[in-house]
DNA sequence: AGGCCGTACTG
DNA sequence: CAGTACG
DNA sequence: GCCT
């Protein structure tokens, strides 16, 4: 069955399922989707699924192009020709500038419930000059006009389209016989149903939740007693086991002991790192104990949480306090965290700052007392709200969308990919967080593009501090950490940038390390493997009496794509985002 | 009693 | 080398 | 802090 006959019985395999949906959960409604596939037919699976996700959302899906009903187009520059070829035009940059092109990631984040600029997800470097032009020439004149739009785009893309000036390819609607695009069936807002297919997209976005604060290790257990004894084989949190959802029944004691954590994370020495880890760990595990905490051994029966902690637990339970926090919570506790709130200041630089006398900010600006600062510091010190402040979404994207214009003007083969809380689908990022590489199939690498643009950078004011820059420039591999702006207007916000490199080989590996990464890595080490942001080791030897030892290094399986590791340890394949399972 | 993630940059 | 940051 |  090709894609398009699918899609015609997407209704009746839906239609109903859909039609029972709550409108707010309709994330795609309205839009009228193309879909260009590229797949070798015979392993369709995956256009199917897509297919299906894209109409289980509300949309529209089309399987001819009309310019006129046409809203998104679903593509990537794998698909390139097959947009083409399917709209019949010769470039993109053709195709009128109301129709979106986006790439898959764009759907999913919009099912997840997330509102972000569409900009980020353009395929098409052309189209993405175009539409971003567009967008600003508008942005100005748009601001009384607009209240509840989805983004800027979206509404400048509208005015746009009032105003058609160039040459969009006249709407001589090329539909074949018998043409028409499926219709959602209708709503019905007052029902819903129990079963949701979706739901698996909010396990996931609440699982990579837990990721950001915390977790590792595998799967939190100790689930209900009854489940407790089944299976013997451990179960790893990224082989997608099920999450515990809906709100924590042990919020109260999540809290308490966060509380704690932080007074012990702001101290100096090593008993309380290593408390501070332990209390990581137990504070994950507890988030994920799906019923209220009764009882001593329901406590103990969690991982990671031991005789004082569960007492501790206990205390909570029955007072509702905690009264080891009222007292630890010492003056010199709270300066040391508010001293740590500036980049490049930690335990040791706090408690040496608090016991020369220091209290405030005010204090350490002055240098009171004669307390000198680190370049790193006295950068942290000016910016403080800034680099402790989370930016919009959007700015993320707007910022990648200027380097990444940049970069592909030194060397237009570069893959660039924006990582971190991004790449994760947060409506807030803490920073930016780009991974820079470049295939090596026509014998050139990247080794000399971040010092060309990390200049260039700073030329254009989009750098403005560095905080590190790589020990070798033109290492293949090299960190870059400093401050970017979103522009030069005075006063503008600083944002906290990270620019890496990897060598071309290390891309798997390293997409995954910074997005996945804990737990798989964990899963990797049981398995005789090892897995950084190289990528994966094969033949790790280690101490059986002490595994934590490696006796062996193992060595590199180079080149392995994201989708070939998760294969080798036998994980589900998700998207980045963590979702489709396929 | 001793491990608890591994790596890179600063000074 | 210790301290710090980060995923 | 917890775990082995």
């Amino acid at each position: 069955m090709s894609p398009v006959q699918y899609a015609a019985t997407l209704p009746d395999k839906w239609g109903e399922h859909v039609s029972k949906l709550p409108r707010n959960k309709l994330y795609l409604s309205g839009k009228c989707i193309l879909y260009v596939w590229n797949e070798p037919s015979g392993s369709m699976q995956g256009t199917r699924n897509k297919m299906d996700i894209l109409y289980k959302a509300g949309a529209r899906l089309m399987t001819e192009y009309d310019p006129e009903r046409v809203t998104h187009i679903v593509a990537s520059l794998d698909t390139q020709k097959n947009v083409l070829q399917m709209c019949g035009i010769r470039k993109v940059t053709e195709l009128p500038v109301h129709i979106k092109t986006v790439t898959w990631e764009w759907i999913v984040h919009q099912i997840q419930g997330i509102n972000h600029t569409e900009i980020y997800y353009e395929p098409f470097i052309s189209r993405m000059k175009q539409v971003s032009q567009a967008a600003k020439g508008e942005a100005a004149k748009d601001d009384a006009s607009s209240s509840a739009k989805p983004s800027y785009l979206e509404t400048s893309a509208r005015k746009r389209e009032e105003t058609d000036d160039e040459g969009s390819p006249k709407k001589k609607a090329k539909h074949g016989p018998g043409f028409q695009p499926l219709q959602p069936p209708s709503l019905d807002a007052s029902s819903s149903s129990n079963f949701d297919p979706l739901a698996e997209f909010y396990e996931q976005a609440k699982l990579m939740d837990e990721f950001e604060v915390e977790e590792d290790e595998e799967k939190p257990q100790a689930v209900t007693p009854s489940e407790a004894s089944e299976g013997s084989k451990t179960r790893w949190q990224c082989d997608g086991a099920p999450v515990n959802s809906g709100a924590c029944p042990n919020q109260d004691i999540v809290d308490k002991l966060l509380e704690l954590r932080e007074i012990h994370s702001a101290r100096q020495g090593s008993d309380d790192m290593w408390r501070t880890f332990s209390y990581r760990k137990s504070i994950a595990n507890i988030k994920a104990f799906p019923k209220r905490i009764e009882s001593y051994s329901d406590a103990r029966s969690i991982k990671g949480v031991g005789d004082k902690t569960a007492l501790k637990i206990m205390e909570i339970v029955q007072t509702g306090e905690l009264e080891r926090l009222k007292h630890a919570r010492t003056d010199d506790i709270v300066v040391a965290q508010l001293f740590q709130g500036i980049y490049g200041v930690g335990p040791a630089t706090a408690f040496s700052w608090y016991s020369q006398g220091l209290r405030t900010l005010e204090d350490v600006k002055n240098g009171k007392n004669g307390v000198s600062l680190s370049l790193v510091q006295e950068i942290g010190l000016k910016f403080y709200d800034d680099i402790n402040d989370r930016m919009p979404r959007s700015e993320a994207a707007e910022i990648f969308c200027k380097i990444r214009q940049i970069a592909l003007t030194i060397d237009a083969k570069l893959y660039m990919e924006i990582m971190g809380s991004f790449r994760r689908g947060k409506a807030t990022c803490g920073d930016i967080d780009i991974l820079l590489t470049r295939p090596t199939d026509d014998g050139k690498t990247h080794h000399d593009v971040m010092r060309v643009l990390l200049r260039r950078l700073h030329e254009e004011e989009i750098l403005t501090y560095d905080l590190a820059t790589p020990d070798d420039l033109d290492d293949l591999e090299a960190t870059y950490r400093g401050l970017c702006q979103v522009d030069t207007a005075p006063g503008r916000r600083q944002r906290r940038i990270d620019i890496l490199s990897v060598p071309y080989g290390s891309l798997g590996g390293a997409l995954l390390y910074y997005t996945f990464n804990r737990s798989m890595r964990l899963k990797a080490s049981h398995m005789g493997y090892s897995l950084n942001q190289r990528g994966l080791y094969k033949g790790v030897v280690r101490d059986p009496r002490d595994r934590n030892k490696k006796l062996s290094p193992g060595t590199l399986m180079d080149g392995l794509s994201e989708k070939e590791i998760f294969d080798i340890l036998g994980v589900p394949w998700q998207e980045p985002h963590q979702r489709v399972r396929s």
